[in-house]
DNA sequence: CGGCGTCAGTGACGCCCCGTCAGGATTTGA
DNA sequence: TCAAATCCTGACGGGGCGTCACTGACGCCG
Protein backbone atom coordinates (compact mmCIF):
# COMPACT_ATOMS: atom_id res chain seq x y z
CA UNK A 1 0.00 0.00 0.00
CA UNK A 2 2.76 2.68 0.58
CA UNK A 3 6.20 2.62 -0.88
CA UNK A 4 9.26 1.30 0.65
CA UNK A 5 10.47 2.46 4.40
CA UNK A 6 12.86 5.47 3.59
CA UNK A 7 16.28 5.21 5.72
CA UNK A 8 17.26 8.57 6.24
CA UNK A 9 21.05 7.78 7.07
CA UNK A 10 22.01 4.57 5.40
CA UNK A 11 22.67 2.29 8.36
CA UNK A 12 26.29 0.30 7.54
CA UNK A 13 26.16 -3.18 6.26
CA UNK A 14 28.33 -5.47 7.28
CA UNK A 15 26.34 -8.36 6.07
CA UNK A 16 26.47 -9.49 2.39
CA UNK A 17 22.73 -8.34 2.38
CA UNK A 18 22.29 -7.24 -1.38
CA UNK A 19 21.87 -3.15 -1.89
CA UNK A 20 19.13 -1.33 -1.83
CA UNK A 21 18.47 -1.39 -4.97
CA UNK A 22 17.83 -5.01 -5.37
CA UNK A 23 16.17 -4.81 -1.61
CA UNK A 24 13.09 -2.40 -3.57
CA UNK A 25 12.99 -4.47 -6.84
CA UNK A 26 12.18 -7.74 -4.94
CA UNK A 27 9.96 -5.91 -2.73
CA UNK A 28 8.46 -3.96 -5.64
CA UNK A 29 7.66 -7.13 -7.68
CA UNK A 30 5.91 -8.93 -4.96
CA UNK A 31 3.87 -5.91 -3.61
CA UNK A 32 2.62 -5.97 -7.27
CA UNK A 33 2.00 -9.22 -7.10
CA UNK A 34 0.16 -9.08 -3.99
CA UNK A 35 -2.08 -6.43 -4.76
CA UNK A 36 -2.53 -8.05 -8.41
CA UNK A 37 -3.63 -11.03 -6.12
CA UNK A 38 -6.32 -8.96 -3.99
CA UNK A 39 -7.85 -7.00 -7.12
CA UNK A 40 -8.19 -10.22 -9.26
CA UNK A 41 -9.45 -11.26 -6.03
CA UNK A 42 -12.45 -8.59 -5.52
CA UNK A 43 -12.81 -7.30 -9.58
CA UNK A 44 -12.56 -10.47 -11.06
CA UNK A 45 -9.78 -10.96 -14.41
CA UNK A 46 -11.72 -9.23 -16.48
CA UNK A 47 -13.21 -6.03 -14.16
CA UNK A 48 -9.44 -5.92 -13.18
CA UNK A 49 -7.25 -2.98 -14.85
CA UNK A 50 -3.66 -2.50 -14.32
CA UNK A 51 -4.72 1.13 -12.39
CA UNK A 52 -6.15 -0.63 -10.15
CA UNK A 53 -3.18 -3.27 -9.22
CA UNK A 54 -0.79 -0.31 -9.25
CA UNK A 55 -2.70 2.07 -7.46
CA UNK A 56 -2.73 -0.59 -4.30
CA UNK A 57 0.99 -0.31 -4.09
CA UNK A 58 1.44 3.50 -4.02
CA UNK A 59 3.91 3.40 -7.16
CA UNK A 60 3.56 5.26 -10.41
CA UNK A 61 1.52 3.60 -13.10
CA UNK A 62 4.72 3.07 -15.44
CA UNK A 63 6.72 1.87 -12.61
CA UNK A 64 4.19 -1.64 -13.02
CA UNK A 65 5.93 -1.86 -17.23
CA UNK A 66 9.32 -2.30 -15.55
CA UNK A 67 8.12 -5.26 -13.66
CA UNK A 68 5.23 -7.35 -15.78
CA UNK A 69 4.70 -6.30 -19.54
CA UNK A 70 0.75 -6.77 -19.10
CA UNK A 71 -2.27 -7.59 -17.08
CA UNK A 72 -1.88 -11.41 -18.72
CA UNK A 73 1.52 -11.44 -17.60
CA UNK A 74 0.99 -11.09 -13.75
CA UNK A 75 -1.53 -12.98 -13.68
CA UNK A 76 0.53 -16.02 -15.41
CA UNK A 77 2.84 -14.92 -12.45
CA UNK A 78 0.76 -15.56 -9.83
CA UNK A 79 -0.24 -19.16 -11.35
CA UNK A 80 3.70 -19.44 -11.72
CA UNK A 81 4.03 -18.98 -7.99
CA UNK A 82 0.85 -21.36 -6.72
CA UNK A 83 2.81 -23.81 -9.21
CA UNK A 84 6.40 -23.41 -7.23
CA UNK A 85 4.83 -23.43 -4.09
CA UNK A 86 3.03 -26.83 -4.63
CA UNK A 87 5.73 -28.61 -6.82
CA UNK A 88 7.75 -29.36 -3.23
CA UNK A 89 4.71 -30.96 -1.80
CA UNK A 90 4.51 -33.01 -5.16
CA UNK A 91 8.03 -34.04 -4.39
CA UNK A 92 7.82 -34.95 -1.02
CA UNK A 93 4.52 -37.40 -1.95
CA UNK A 94 7.16 -38.74 -4.70
CA UNK A 95 9.58 -39.73 -2.56
CA UNK A 96 6.78 -40.96 0.12
CA UNK A 97 5.36 -43.25 -2.42
CA UNK A 98 6.05 -47.35 -2.62
CA UNK A 99 3.75 -47.57 -5.69
CA UNK A 100 1.42 -45.82 -8.21
CA UNK A 101 -1.74 -46.25 -6.17
CA UNK A 102 0.20 -44.78 -2.99
CA UNK A 103 1.33 -41.87 -5.15
CA UNK A 104 -1.44 -41.52 -7.00
CA UNK A 105 -3.23 -40.76 -3.41
CA UNK A 106 -1.03 -38.45 -1.75
CA UNK A 107 -0.39 -36.52 -5.09
CA UNK A 108 -4.37 -36.03 -5.36
CA UNK A 109 -4.68 -35.59 -1.57
CA UNK A 110 -1.75 -32.93 -1.70
CA UNK A 111 -3.63 -31.34 -4.80
CA UNK A 112 -7.27 -31.03 -3.01
CA UNK A 113 -5.73 -29.32 0.59
CA UNK A 114 -3.65 -27.08 -1.17
CA UNK A 115 -6.37 -25.99 -3.62
CA UNK A 116 -8.97 -25.54 -0.30
CA UNK A 117 -6.00 -23.60 1.36
CA UNK A 118 -5.50 -21.00 -1.44
CA UNK A 119 -9.16 -20.85 -1.73
CA UNK A 120 -9.58 -19.03 1.77
CA UNK A 121 -6.61 -16.26 0.49
CA UNK A 122 -7.47 -16.55 -2.98
CA UNK A 123 -10.72 -16.09 -3.94
CA UNK A 124 -12.16 -13.11 -1.40
CA UNK A 125 -14.84 -12.21 -3.27
CA UNK A 126 -16.05 -12.69 -6.58
CA UNK A 127 -18.29 -11.15 -8.60
CA UNK A 128 -21.56 -13.53 -9.64
CA UNK A 129 -20.70 -14.67 -13.31
CA UNK A 130 -17.14 -13.96 -13.22
CA UNK A 131 -14.67 -16.15 -14.30
CA UNK A 132 -10.99 -16.66 -14.46
CA UNK A 133 -9.26 -17.27 -17.48
CA UNK A 134 -7.99 -20.50 -17.58
CA UNK A 135 -4.78 -21.09 -16.20
CA UNK A 136 -2.09 -20.77 -18.85
CA UNK A 137 0.91 -23.30 -19.44
CA UNK A 138 3.28 -21.04 -18.01
CA UNK A 139 6.69 -21.97 -17.12
CA UNK A 140 6.09 -23.42 -13.34
CA UNK A 141 2.77 -24.93 -14.07
CA UNK A 142 4.54 -26.95 -17.40
CA UNK A 143 6.78 -28.20 -15.16
CA UNK A 144 4.57 -29.39 -12.27
CA UNK A 145 2.28 -31.30 -15.56
CA UNK A 146 5.63 -32.71 -16.63
CA UNK A 147 6.79 -33.59 -13.05
CA UNK A 148 3.50 -35.73 -12.91
CA UNK A 149 4.19 -36.97 -15.89
CA UNK A 150 7.90 -38.12 -15.07
CA UNK A 151 6.80 -39.37 -11.70
CA UNK A 152 3.77 -41.74 -13.54
CA UNK A 153 6.38 -42.91 -15.60
CA UNK A 154 9.25 -43.94 -13.25
CA UNK A 155 6.26 -45.15 -10.75
CA UNK A 156 4.62 -47.36 -13.26
CA UNK A 157 7.42 -48.47 -14.52
CA UNK A 158 9.37 -49.65 -11.08
CA UNK A 159 6.18 -51.78 -10.67
CA UNK A 160 6.40 -53.81 -14.17
CA UNK A 161 2.81 -52.06 -15.00
CA UNK A 162 1.84 -53.22 -18.83
CA UNK A 163 2.20 -49.77 -21.26
CA UNK A 164 -0.22 -46.71 -21.43
CA UNK A 165 -0.32 -43.62 -23.42
CA UNK A 166 1.19 -41.48 -20.86
CA UNK A 167 0.39 -38.55 -22.44
CA UNK A 168 -3.64 -39.53 -22.35
CA UNK A 169 -3.22 -40.25 -18.68
CA UNK A 170 -1.44 -37.61 -17.39
CA UNK A 171 -4.39 -35.07 -19.22
CA UNK A 172 -6.66 -37.03 -17.60
CA UNK A 173 -5.62 -37.40 -14.20
CA UNK A 174 -4.97 -33.56 -13.66
CA UNK A 175 -8.11 -33.43 -15.70
CA UNK A 176 -10.23 -35.25 -12.99
CA UNK A 177 -8.02 -33.30 -10.80
CA UNK A 178 -9.21 -29.73 -11.89
CA UNK A 179 -12.89 -30.62 -12.07
CA UNK A 180 -13.27 -32.49 -9.22
CA UNK A 181 -11.42 -29.94 -7.53
CA UNK A 182 -13.17 -27.32 -8.35
CA UNK A 183 -16.97 -29.10 -7.40
CA UNK A 184 -14.94 -29.94 -3.97
CA UNK A 185 -14.73 -26.46 -3.69
CA UNK A 186 -18.64 -25.56 -4.03
CA UNK A 187 -19.71 -27.59 -1.29
CA UNK A 188 -19.96 -27.43 2.05
CA UNK A 189 -18.32 -28.95 4.64
CA UNK A 190 -15.56 -28.76 1.69
CA UNK A 191 -14.41 -32.64 1.99
CA UNK A 192 -10.86 -33.16 0.72
CA UNK A 193 -10.83 -36.64 1.41
CA UNK A 194 -13.95 -37.45 -0.23
CA UNK A 195 -12.82 -36.02 -3.15
CA UNK A 196 -10.01 -37.97 -3.30
CA UNK A 197 -11.10 -41.17 -2.80
CA UNK A 198 -13.31 -40.19 -5.52
CA UNK A 199 -10.61 -39.52 -7.99
CA UNK A 200 -8.30 -42.38 -6.75
CA UNK A 201 -11.17 -44.61 -7.07
CA UNK A 202 -12.01 -44.08 -10.80
CA UNK A 203 -8.31 -43.84 -11.92
CA UNK A 204 -7.06 -46.83 -10.17
CA UNK A 205 -10.18 -48.60 -11.02
CA UNK A 206 -9.54 -46.90 -14.63
CA UNK A 207 -5.46 -48.15 -14.85
CA UNK A 208 -6.25 -51.65 -15.79
CA UNK A 209 -9.26 -51.17 -17.99
CA UNK A 210 -7.03 -49.19 -19.94
CA UNK A 211 -6.09 -50.16 -23.72
CA UNK A 212 -2.81 -50.91 -24.83
CA UNK A 213 -0.56 -49.20 -26.93
CA UNK B 1 -18.49 -9.47 -46.98
CA UNK B 2 -20.97 -6.87 -48.51
CA UNK B 3 -24.70 -6.16 -47.57
CA UNK B 4 -27.87 -7.66 -47.63
CA UNK B 5 -28.72 -7.98 -51.20
CA UNK B 6 -30.91 -5.41 -52.58
CA UNK B 7 -34.08 -5.99 -54.70
CA UNK B 8 -35.26 -2.88 -56.87
CA UNK B 9 -38.89 -3.98 -57.07
CA UNK B 10 -40.23 -6.45 -53.98
CA UNK B 11 -40.80 -9.49 -55.33
CA UNK B 12 -44.74 -10.63 -54.56
CA UNK B 13 -44.81 -12.76 -51.11
CA UNK B 14 -47.75 -15.55 -51.17
CA UNK B 15 -46.52 -17.62 -48.38
CA UNK B 16 -45.99 -16.94 -44.60
CA UNK B 17 -42.05 -16.17 -44.61
CA UNK B 18 -41.35 -13.48 -41.81
CA UNK B 19 -40.95 -9.81 -44.05
CA UNK B 20 -37.87 -8.34 -44.64
CA UNK B 21 -37.22 -6.27 -41.09
CA UNK B 22 -36.78 -9.86 -39.70
CA UNK B 23 -34.87 -11.74 -42.52
CA UNK B 24 -32.47 -8.85 -42.31
CA UNK B 25 -32.29 -9.52 -38.26
CA UNK B 26 -31.12 -13.47 -38.49
CA UNK B 27 -28.84 -12.64 -41.52
CA UNK B 28 -27.19 -10.15 -39.65
CA UNK B 29 -27.03 -12.27 -36.89
CA UNK B 30 -25.53 -14.64 -38.69
CA UNK B 31 -23.19 -12.88 -40.31
CA UNK B 32 -22.09 -11.43 -37.29
CA UNK B 33 -21.43 -14.96 -36.07
CA UNK B 34 -19.79 -16.35 -38.89
CA UNK B 35 -17.35 -13.23 -38.98
CA UNK B 36 -16.26 -13.65 -35.32
CA UNK B 37 -15.81 -17.40 -36.16
CA UNK B 38 -13.23 -16.34 -38.56
CA UNK B 39 -11.65 -13.57 -36.56
CA UNK B 40 -11.50 -15.25 -33.49
CA UNK B 41 -9.57 -18.14 -35.67
CA UNK B 42 -7.04 -15.73 -37.36
CA UNK B 43 -6.45 -13.39 -34.36
CA UNK B 44 -7.29 -15.25 -31.49
CA UNK B 45 -9.24 -14.26 -28.73
CA UNK B 46 -7.76 -11.77 -27.17
CA UNK B 47 -6.13 -10.19 -30.44
CA UNK B 48 -9.71 -9.45 -31.85
CA UNK B 49 -11.82 -6.74 -31.88
CA UNK B 50 -15.08 -5.86 -32.12
CA UNK B 51 -14.45 -3.63 -34.93
CA UNK B 52 -12.25 -6.77 -36.66
CA UNK B 53 -15.76 -8.54 -36.34
CA UNK B 54 -18.06 -6.38 -37.49
CA UNK B 55 -15.46 -4.67 -40.79
CA UNK B 56 -15.95 -8.12 -42.20
CA UNK B 57 -19.49 -7.96 -42.22
CA UNK B 58 -19.59 -4.90 -44.28
CA UNK B 59 -22.18 -3.31 -41.21
CA UNK B 60 -21.25 -0.20 -39.41
CA UNK B 61 -19.78 -0.83 -35.79
CA UNK B 62 -22.85 0.29 -34.23
CA UNK B 63 -25.09 -2.36 -35.94
CA UNK B 64 -22.80 -4.90 -33.56
CA UNK B 65 -24.31 -3.81 -30.79
CA UNK B 66 -27.74 -4.15 -31.70
CA UNK B 67 -27.00 -8.15 -31.75
CA UNK B 68 -24.30 -8.51 -28.91
CA UNK B 69 -23.53 -6.38 -26.13
CA UNK B 70 -19.41 -7.30 -26.51
CA UNK B 71 -16.78 -9.71 -27.76
CA UNK B 72 -17.74 -11.87 -24.55
CA UNK B 73 -21.20 -12.08 -25.45
CA UNK B 74 -20.21 -13.61 -29.56
CA UNK B 75 -17.76 -16.25 -28.13
CA UNK B 76 -20.45 -17.34 -25.81
CA UNK B 77 -23.00 -17.11 -28.61
CA UNK B 78 -20.61 -19.21 -30.68
CA UNK B 79 -20.15 -21.80 -27.75
CA UNK B 80 -23.95 -22.08 -27.46
CA UNK B 81 -23.76 -22.58 -31.14
CA UNK B 82 -21.50 -25.38 -31.38
CA UNK B 83 -23.31 -27.36 -28.25
CA UNK B 84 -26.79 -26.76 -29.65
CA UNK B 85 -25.17 -28.83 -32.58
CA UNK B 86 -23.85 -30.93 -30.46
CA UNK B 87 -27.07 -31.71 -28.11
CA UNK B 88 -29.28 -34.06 -30.64
CA UNK B 89 -26.21 -35.97 -31.81
CA UNK B 90 -25.86 -36.99 -27.25
CA UNK B 91 -29.93 -37.84 -27.97
CA UNK B 92 -29.19 -39.85 -30.78
CA UNK B 93 -26.49 -42.36 -28.32
CA UNK B 94 -28.64 -41.95 -25.42
CA UNK B 95 -31.59 -43.50 -27.63
CA UNK B 96 -29.47 -46.10 -29.18
CA UNK B 97 -27.75 -46.93 -25.56
CA UNK B 98 -28.81 -50.05 -24.16
CA UNK B 99 -26.62 -49.36 -20.99
CA UNK B 100 -24.05 -47.34 -19.21
CA UNK B 101 -21.48 -48.72 -21.34
CA UNK B 102 -22.73 -48.26 -24.49
CA UNK B 103 -24.13 -44.42 -23.80
CA UNK B 104 -20.76 -43.80 -22.26
CA UNK B 105 -18.89 -45.37 -25.91
CA UNK B 106 -21.42 -43.95 -27.89
CA UNK B 107 -21.15 -40.50 -26.16
CA UNK B 108 -17.43 -40.32 -25.93
CA UNK B 109 -17.60 -41.08 -29.59
CA UNK B 110 -19.57 -38.80 -30.93
CA UNK B 111 -17.57 -36.35 -28.69
CA UNK B 112 -14.67 -36.82 -30.09
CA UNK B 113 -15.38 -36.72 -34.11
CA UNK B 114 -17.66 -33.50 -33.77
CA UNK B 115 -14.41 -32.10 -32.13
CA UNK B 116 -12.31 -33.11 -34.70
CA UNK B 117 -15.31 -31.84 -37.45
CA UNK B 118 -15.31 -28.43 -35.66
CA UNK B 119 -11.43 -28.68 -35.44
CA UNK B 120 -11.40 -28.27 -39.27
CA UNK B 121 -13.38 -25.33 -39.74
CA UNK B 122 -12.89 -23.30 -36.47
CA UNK B 123 -8.93 -23.48 -35.80
CA UNK B 124 -7.96 -22.12 -38.87
CA UNK B 125 -4.90 -20.22 -38.02
CA UNK B 126 -4.18 -19.69 -34.56
CA UNK B 127 -1.13 -16.80 -33.58
CA UNK B 128 1.52 -19.47 -31.45
CA UNK B 129 0.74 -19.46 -27.63
CA UNK B 130 -2.44 -18.05 -28.29
CA UNK B 131 -5.78 -19.92 -26.10
CA UNK B 132 -9.24 -19.59 -26.11
CA UNK B 133 -10.73 -18.46 -23.08
CA UNK B 134 -12.45 -21.48 -20.71
CA UNK B 135 -15.61 -21.63 -22.71
CA UNK B 136 -18.18 -20.32 -20.17
CA UNK B 137 -21.51 -22.14 -18.83
CA UNK B 138 -23.80 -20.34 -21.31
CA UNK B 139 -27.50 -21.67 -21.46
CA UNK B 140 -26.69 -24.42 -24.12
CA UNK B 141 -23.64 -25.65 -22.70
CA UNK B 142 -25.34 -25.98 -19.21
CA UNK B 143 -27.71 -27.90 -20.71
CA UNK B 144 -25.61 -29.88 -22.12
CA UNK B 145 -23.57 -30.59 -18.99
CA UNK B 146 -27.10 -31.30 -17.49
CA UNK B 147 -28.08 -33.65 -20.17
CA UNK B 148 -24.93 -35.88 -19.93
CA UNK B 149 -26.01 -35.95 -15.98
CA UNK B 150 -29.19 -37.18 -16.54
CA UNK B 151 -28.51 -39.64 -19.23
CA UNK B 152 -26.23 -41.20 -16.46
CA UNK B 153 -28.96 -40.84 -14.02
CA UNK B 154 -31.24 -42.89 -15.95
CA UNK B 155 -29.16 -45.39 -17.55
CA UNK B 156 -27.61 -46.22 -14.12
CA UNK B 157 -30.31 -46.38 -12.38
CA UNK B 158 -32.30 -48.79 -15.06
CA UNK B 159 -29.40 -51.34 -14.88
CA UNK B 160 -29.60 -51.20 -10.66
CA UNK B 161 -25.94 -49.68 -10.84
CA UNK B 162 -24.72 -48.97 -7.06
CA UNK B 163 -25.27 -45.23 -6.20
CA UNK B 164 -22.65 -43.01 -7.05
CA UNK B 165 -21.49 -39.47 -6.49
CA UNK B 166 -23.42 -38.11 -9.98
CA UNK B 167 -22.02 -34.20 -9.77
CA UNK B 168 -18.28 -35.95 -9.39
CA UNK B 169 -18.47 -38.47 -11.97
CA UNK B 170 -20.10 -36.43 -14.90
CA UNK B 171 -17.45 -33.23 -13.70
CA UNK B 172 -14.97 -36.00 -14.48
CA UNK B 173 -16.51 -37.36 -17.42
CA UNK B 174 -16.44 -34.15 -19.01
CA UNK B 175 -13.04 -32.83 -18.25
CA UNK B 176 -11.48 -36.59 -18.96
CA UNK B 177 -13.57 -36.26 -22.68
CA UNK B 178 -12.37 -32.36 -23.24
CA UNK B 179 -8.64 -32.89 -22.24
CA UNK B 180 -8.04 -36.06 -24.09
CA UNK B 181 -9.92 -34.84 -26.77
CA UNK B 182 -7.42 -31.79 -26.67
CA UNK B 183 -4.71 -33.90 -26.92
CA UNK B 184 -5.72 -35.57 -29.60
CA UNK B 185 -6.19 -32.56 -31.78
CA UNK B 186 -2.49 -32.13 -31.08
CA UNK B 187 -1.84 -35.71 -32.86
CA UNK B 188 -1.43 -36.57 -36.11
CA UNK B 189 -3.11 -38.69 -37.55
CA UNK B 190 -6.27 -38.23 -35.60
CA UNK B 191 -7.23 -40.92 -33.80
CA UNK B 192 -10.91 -40.91 -32.28
CA UNK B 193 -11.39 -44.11 -32.20
CA UNK B 194 -8.18 -44.43 -30.06
CA UNK B 195 -9.30 -41.50 -27.57
CA UNK B 196 -12.55 -43.12 -27.60
CA UNK B 197 -10.94 -46.74 -26.58
CA UNK B 198 -8.87 -44.91 -23.45
CA UNK B 199 -11.56 -42.15 -22.21
CA UNK B 200 -14.21 -45.35 -22.34
CA UNK B 201 -11.75 -47.88 -20.50
CA UNK B 202 -10.88 -45.21 -17.89
CA UNK B 203 -14.07 -44.57 -16.55
CA UNK B 204 -15.48 -47.99 -17.16
CA UNK B 205 -12.51 -49.64 -15.57
CA UNK B 206 -13.11 -46.79 -12.89
CA UNK B 207 -16.84 -46.95 -12.17
CA UNK B 208 -17.10 -49.90 -9.82
CA UNK B 209 -14.53 -49.11 -7.89
CA UNK B 210 -15.76 -45.41 -6.96
CA UNK B 211 -16.61 -44.98 -3.38
CA UNK B 212 -20.46 -45.29 -2.37
CA UNK B 213 -21.96 -42.39 -0.54
C1' DC C 1 -50.94 3.66 -54.27
C1' DG C 2 -49.18 7.05 -50.98
C1' DG C 3 -48.26 8.78 -46.61
C1' DC C 4 -46.73 7.90 -41.98
C1' DG C 5 -44.92 5.69 -37.76
C1' DT C 6 -41.49 2.55 -36.44
C1' DC C 7 -37.25 0.41 -36.28
C1' DA C 8 -32.78 -0.90 -37.49
C1' DG C 9 -28.29 1.02 -39.54
C1' DT C 10 -24.79 4.59 -39.34
C1' DG C 11 -20.51 6.68 -37.86
C1' DA C 12 -18.70 10.46 -35.20
C1' DC C 13 -17.91 11.32 -30.42
C1' DG C 14 -16.36 11.07 -25.66
C1' DC C 15 -14.56 7.99 -22.38
C1' DC C 16 -11.32 5.04 -20.41
C1' DC C 17 -7.40 2.22 -20.40
C1' DC C 18 -3.05 1.17 -22.23
C1' DG C 19 1.99 1.48 -22.86
C1' DT C 20 5.76 4.88 -23.50
C1' DC C 21 9.19 8.19 -22.56
C1' DA C 22 11.66 12.32 -21.18
C1' DG C 23 12.77 14.23 -16.93
C1' DG C 24 13.91 13.81 -12.16
C1' DA C 25 15.20 11.51 -7.83
C1' DT C 26 17.96 8.08 -5.53
C1' DT C 27 21.56 4.77 -5.10
C1' DT C 28 26.09 3.03 -6.23
C1' DG C 29 30.90 2.94 -6.95
C1' DA C 30 35.00 5.58 -7.15
C1' DT D 1 31.88 14.35 -2.74
C1' DC D 2 30.81 13.60 -7.58
C1' DA D 3 29.44 11.26 -11.78
C1' DA D 4 27.19 7.35 -13.71
C1' DA D 5 23.73 4.07 -13.41
C1' DT D 6 19.32 2.89 -12.18
C1' DC D 7 14.56 3.21 -12.02
C1' DC D 8 10.54 5.86 -10.49
C1' DT D 9 7.22 9.25 -12.12
C1' DG D 10 3.14 10.98 -14.40
C1' DA D 11 1.75 13.33 -18.51
C1' DC D 12 0.79 12.10 -23.17
C1' DG D 13 -0.64 9.98 -27.64
C1' DG D 14 -2.98 6.07 -29.37
C1' DG D 15 -6.73 3.04 -29.83
C1' DG D 16 -10.74 0.26 -28.76
C1' DC D 17 -15.24 0.65 -26.62
C1' DG D 18 -20.07 1.72 -26.26
C1' DT D 19 -23.50 5.45 -27.18
C1' DC D 20 -26.65 8.34 -29.47
C1' DA D 21 -28.77 11.60 -32.53
C1' DC D 22 -29.77 11.14 -37.11
C1' DT D 23 -31.33 8.88 -41.32
C1' DG D 24 -33.59 5.98 -44.59
C1' DA D 25 -36.01 1.73 -45.47
C1' DC D 26 -39.89 -1.22 -44.20
C1' DG D 27 -44.55 -2.34 -43.20
C1' DC D 28 -49.11 -0.92 -42.25
C1' DC D 29 -53.38 1.26 -43.13
C1' DG D 30 -56.53 4.26 -45.23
Amino acid sequence: MSNIAYFPAMPPREDNRPGKRERTKTANRQAILDAARQVFGELGYDGATVRDIIRLTGLASGTFYNYYKSKEEVFDALADDGARRFRPLLRVEFEKATDFASFLRGAMRAYFDFLAAEHETWRVTRPAGETHPQVRATPEVTAVFGEVREAFERVLEREHAPPVDLDYLTAACIAVAREVGDKMLERRPMDTQGATAFAVGLILGGLPALPRP
